[in-house]
DNA sequence: CATGGGATTGACT
DNA sequence: GTCAATCCCATGC
């Protein structure tokens, strides 16, 4: 788990004719409250643990739709949530449904530039719809994660060095590191 | 069946 | 810096 959260970087995420390459992750696992899956199996959390390579979509704030990857083995629930790319592939059609904003430095930004939603809940990063395949390891800082009420202080937040593309707040270095 | 919270974003003071 | 928007689902009565 927390290997595979760093690994994901740089891997590219791609669907739909869009693609981008990972900048971004926090890990989560069900030992730790701000992890879906603490609460145990539910119709909601058993996406979680289903096993590595598992899609796991979900809303948050009624609004926005989040993507994580699943990577514990089955049975053990635990995710990697994805909060940022950097715009590879298809970034006309990302601006149409994101208009002139930033396209991807935000996790619910970054499904909406993709289209993704809640109907990619549950299916396969290895088939699709939704793919995720392997690219270079890039260096990376830890931070806090961001946003959650329970289990802040772990330093389970991972971002990309050397790119604008993380989302706010950014990490102490990484301006330096641009 | 009713309620409340959430891994966020964007607009506004 | 603060705040509302708004859907899914876990929980409690």
């Amino acid at each position: 788990m927390l290997e595979v959260a760093p690994d994901l970087l740089g891997c590219v995420v791609a669907f739909g004719g869009c693609a981008g390459v990972i900048v971004e992750t926090e890990a989560y696992h069900h030992t730790e409250p701000a992890c879906h899956a603490h609460i145990g199996v539910t119709p909601r959390t058993h996406v979680l643990h289903r096993g590595p390579g598992t899609c796991y979509v979900y809303r948050s704030y009624g609004i926005h739709a989040l993507l994580n990857a699943v990577c514990e083995p089955e049975g053990i629930g635990a995710a990697v949530l994805i909060r940022a790319l950097t715009p590879l592939h298809g970034i006309d059609e990302m601006r149409l449904r994101r208009g002139n904003a930033e396209l991807c430095n935000g996790p619910g930004k970054l499904t909406q530039a993709l289209g993704i939603n809640l109907s990619e809940n549950n299916t396969s990063l290895i088939d699709g719809p939704v793919l995720i395949s392997a690219g270079d390891p890039l260096p990376y800082v830890t931070g806090p994660r961001i946003g959650i009420t329970k289990a802040a202080e772990l330093p389970w937040r991972f971002c990309a060095l050397g790119t604008r593309d993380v989302s706010r707040p950014w990490p102490p270095g990484l301006r330096e590191s641009l």
